[in-house]
Order: structure tokens, then C-alpha cells, then sequence
RNA sequence: GGCCCCAUCGUUUAGUCGGUCAGGACACGGCCCUUUCAAGGCCGGAAUACGGGUUCGAGUCCCGUUGGGGUCACCA
């Protein structure tokens, strides 16, 4: 069996969106599990929606995931160049060897001869569609006169006149389609240049593409390159059509319409590993229930005639819950690496962070949680409602709270040892003593610390995190604000 | 509109050659645990778009209907 080499060719045109950044994993393990090679090309041609730092962006997206290509741009390979406006020159010998075998032609027709045609078509009430053809029986003898006299001119491929055209897709199966559906498409735009479907065949042969995985949308056009190959007499490549990412129902995610893009996400505090984790599993799922993986486990199970066919809606909260499952899985070393800068957004005072990350681990699904959970250490809201001190649960309103918080600032003032134990084991007796439940004593101390009811621990956590003198301080606070009820 | 493709819980999916209560995950609800809130554990509600066939038996095969997506450029 011939080397397994696939492709990822996305256009320079601004951010990755979240769709391709799945065509290239697609691509990428599709390669990789077969121990082949992953090439990156670059199709700008499209001159007019070129982006400035587009190229930077797919660069950075693809190192950023461990995604690495073994031929491309900037690490060159035996079939450059690698970008698409570089390979310009060598597209019109090829479609004057179609010419030479038959299945092309030299068209002469001008824009407006076209668009009369198509005007004539409509007041008819035909469908408008297919070019009617007009060139293609032309006389050699006319063709020459025509080149010689230096008019302008398109090639076309010349597609067959009755039958079925069928190509074979992985996912999608055998697909056939009426011959007289096709239309004789333009392969050589009268300034020379290729147009993209034929540019793509032939990059994709000359760059020995085995498997050409892409979007669905070239489903239709399938056909057409099929047979482009078969003209060439080139070897086809297994085609993998992949299914879209949806925003909805009814329409596809896209940075047109400001959808959120791969690099929006990271702005938002997903991890890239969670992200490329859940495209994974949007549109394509394993063996087993297993959902989390390593990029080890993902190349070697990977599979591509296991991706679905029909278009799938992009998730937001199952994203969430994926990302939360990288944190959880991480160690507290790397957790406290990724999280600090968001901590310390807020958290100006030098606080020890290590007593948080047990507690706040847990309680964030993405990075950008973590502001609003520790936004009370510096900055508390005193104005906090007391009606928080009210819980079912521990039977404490304001006024048992009053009595909790009483007991123990003589407690915590007298605590030498501000530690999670030290002011834990300090507090917990209290409640013994008292014959009360530990939260009855306690939950009053969280209020009490963080104003709020949602918090990275419970009330002695947060002490040993604020420190002793500003426990006090609040707990005192609390104190007088309760008992001027 | 022509052509192509698709159709299982709200979402994402499993269901390989038709044959065990249609399984998992997210979300949702409940319970347990508990110094808050989470996390975790347990339990629960929730789907084969519709109509016809074929068959002893269909989510699975066939036809139709409906719904949705894609595509019909000298754009990529």
C-alpha cells in the first residue's frame, strides 16, 4: 500500500474558525495513525479576501495543538512551493495537455455573450444554469485563427454528454450523478490562472495526496474532479467528505457571522486541548464511552469512516463540561500555573494560592470563571445581603448567625496557627460544645468573609486565605452589621 | 427551482450481517455526601420525523411524504 498523505488547505482569510480547525485534526490523525504525512498548503489566490497575519494564525492554531505538518510553507518538502499563488506558472500546461487529449477546450465566449445567453434562458423560463456549449465543437482550423488573432480566451473541461458520473466517498458512499447535470466548468480563467477546482486537483496530484479530506460542500463538485483524474490518467485519492458544524438548525458556524472562532474560545479560558478534544467528538465518536483522550489515544483509535454524515450543532455546553474535565484531570502544580494570571487580574494583595486550588479546581469549567470566584479577596462587597445568612439547610437565619459569629472571633483571634488545619481544628470544637451541626457555626463564617454565597471553600478556607487580620476585620463587621438589626 | 446529501432523547452520539427493556455523554429533575457553592456517587424523565411496503421480526432494507443542509461563478 502507497504512503497515506493528507492535506490541510485552508485560505488565509483571518481567524480559524472552529469547522476547520476539525478538517485539519481530521487530516492531521488521519495521517498520523497511519504513519503518514500531514502537509499544510496555503490557497491564497483569492487575492481580495486575503487577511494580514492570516497565515500566522493557522501557523500558531496548528503549533499550539500539536498538530505539526511534515511539509508546508515554512518547513519546505520535495513537492513545493506549499503556497498556492507560488505554483501559478504550472497550471496551464497541464490544461493544454486536457486540450491535447480531448477533454478540454479552448473557449471563446464573452461575458456578455454569456450573460445574453443567460437572459434568453430566464425569458424562456428555462432554468439557468449550465454553459450552452457554444465552443466546444470548434474547428482546429478556427481555434488556431481565433489564438493567432490574440482574442481572449477560457479553457473548459469538456464534460460527457450522456451517462452517470459516480465517485466513491468514505463517509458518504457511492455517489452518482446524471452526466448532464455537469457543467463544462472553466479550468483556465482568461488571465491564465487556474480556477480553485482545478488548481486543487492538480496541487493534490503533484503533491501526491492519497486522501483528500474536506468539507462537504465540495460534495457536488466531487463528481467533476473524478473526472479531472481520470482525464490525467492519475490515480484517484479516497475521498473524506465531513459533515458541517452547525450554529444552529438552520445555518453554519461562521465568521461572518461573528461566530465564536478557536482563538474567541481561548479568549474565553477554554483549554485548546479541551477544544480540540470536543471537535473531535462532534461529528465523529469512538468505540467505547470514553470521551476524554490523549493525542496518542486519539491517532491510534482514530478512524475516518467513522464520522457521521449529517451536520452537527456546536455545543457550547458540552464544550464546558469537556474543559471541565481537562481541569479536573490536571495536576494542582499545573492547574495553579494556567489559572494565575486569571487570579491575579483581580487579587493584587500577595495571597498564598495553594489552599485555593483544592477548592477552586472543582468549581471552574473554564478559566474565566475564576475572577468572580476570588474577587472577594480584595475586593468584598460590604453591602452583601444578609439575607444570605438565612440556610434551610443548617437551620441559621441572621440571628443564629449573630450567635455563630460571637463564638467564634474570640476563637480565631486567639488561632496562632493560620493554617487549613490550624483554624479548622481551632473552629470545629465550637460546634461540639455548642451542640450544634458543624455548618450552623460555619456557613455564617463564609458570608461573613465573602459576602457572597458562592465561594472557593468554606469559611475557614477563606480565613486562611484572607488572612487573620482581615477575618477579623470582617468577621467584626458582620458582627455590627448583625446586631444593628 | 434542478441536482446531490442528510434525518435516533433538547444537544451530541451508540446501535457493524434486520432478532436482548433503543445504550452513553452534556443539559434538566431528585436523593446522598457536605464548613457555602461546586465536585463526586446513586436514581429519574427524555428519541427511532411521518406514511406505506418486504419479513416470523425493521432504528436497521425498499418506496413515498415532510423537514433540513449543500450546490448550481472567469470565488475559493
Amino acid at each position: 500500500m502507497s504512503e497515506v498523505r493528507t492535506r490541510f488547505a485552508p485560505s488565509p482569510t483571518g481567524y480559524m474558525h472552529v469547522g476547520n480547525l476539525r478538517t485539519a485534526l481530521y487530516a492531521y490523525l488521519t495521517a498520523r495513525h497511519e504513519n503518514g504525512t500531514f502537509i499544510l498548503r496555503i490557497e491564497d489566490t483569492d487575492q481580495e479576501r486575503l487577511v494580514d497575519g492570516a497565515v500566522d494564525i493557522i501557523y500558531d492554531t496548528l503549533k499550539e495543538n500539536g498538530m505539526t505538518w511534515d511539509e508546508g510553507p515554512d518547513v519546505g518538502g520535495d513537492y513545493g512551493p506549499y503556497v498556492q499563488s507560488e505554483r501559478m506558472g504550472i497550471f496551464k500546461d497541464y490544461a493544454l495537455q486536457l486540450v491535447e487529449k480531448g477533454s478540454a477546450y479552448y473557449c471563446f465566449c464573452t461575458e456578455e455573450r454569456l450573460a445574453a445567453v443567460r437572459e434568453e434562458m430566464k425569458a424562456a423560463g428555462e432554468t439557468v444554469g449550465k454553459y450552452d456549449g457554444h465552443c466546444r465543437n470548434l474547428s482546429k482550423e478556427e481555434v488556431e485563427r481565433r489564438l493567432a488573432a490574440g482574442e481572449p480566451y477560457v479553457i473548459r473541461q469538456k464534460m460527457p454528454t450522456e451517462g452517470v458520473v459516480a465517485f466513491d466517498d468514505l463517509v458518504y458512499g457511492h455517489i452518482e450523478v446524471d452526466a448532464s447535470e455537469l457543467e463544462d466548468q472553466i479550468l483556465l480563467k482568461s488571465d491564465g490562472m487556474p480556477t480553485y477546482n482545478f488548481a486543487n486537483v492538480v496541487d493534490d496530484h503533484l503533491m501526491k495526496i492519497s486522501h483528500v479530506i474536506r468539507g462537504n460542500e465540495y460534495l457536488s463538485s466531487a463528481p467533476k474532479y473524478n473526472l479531472l483524474y481520470e482525464a490525467f490518467g492519475w490515480e484517484k485519492p479516497v475521498y473524506i467528505h465531513c459533515p458541517p458544524v452547525m450554529k444552529d438548525a438552520h445555518s453554519k458556524l461562521s465568521k461572518r457571522n461573528g461566530d465564536a472562532s478557536y482563538q474567541d474560545l481561548v479568549k474565553q479560558g477554554y483549554l485548546s486541548a479541551a477544544i480540540v478534544n470536543y471537535l473531535l467528538l462532534l461529528g465523529w465518536s469512538p468505540k467505547g464511552d470514553k470521551e476524554i483522550f490523549t493525542r496518542e489515544e486519539m491517532i491510534e483509535m482514530w478512524n475516518p469512516a467513522w464520522i457521521n454524515k449529517s451536520p452537527a450543532i456546536f455545543d457550547i455546553q458540552k464544550l464546558r463540561a469537556i474543559n471541565a474535565g481537562y481541569i479536573n484531570r490536571m495536576s494542582d502544580e499545573e492547574f495553579t500555573e494556567i489559572a494565575r494570571p486569571w487570579i491575579e487580574s483581580v487579587v493584587k494583595s500577595p495571597i498564598e494560592l495553594s489552599p485555593l486550588v483544592a477548592n477552586l479546581k472543582p468549581r471552574c469549567e473554564i478559566l474565566s470563571d475564576l475572577p468572580e470566584r476570588v474577587m472577594f479577596i480584595d475586593h468584598m462587597n460590604e453591602d452583601y445581603d444578609l439575607a444570605f445568612y438565612r440556610n434551610k439547610k443548617f437551620k441559621t437565619d441572621e440571628s443564629t448567625s449573630l450567635t455563630a459569629l460571637k463564638a467564634l472571633e474570640p476563637v480565631l483571634e486567639g488561632t496562632t496557627d493560620w493554617t487549613r488545619e490550624g483554624v479548622y481544628n481551632a473552629c470545629a470544637p465550637i460546634a461540639q460544645e455548642m451542640g450544634v451541626k458543624g455548618g450552623w457555626l460555619l456557613y455564617p463564617l463564609g458570608i461573613a468573609l465573602a459576602g457572597t454565597q458562592a465561594t472557593p471553600g468554606g469559611g475557614t478556607d477563606l480565613a486562611v486565605v484572607i488572612g487573620k487580620e482581615r477575618t477579623l476585620e470582617r468577621v467584626r463587621k458582620a458582627i455590627a452589621r448583625l446586631s444593628a438589626l
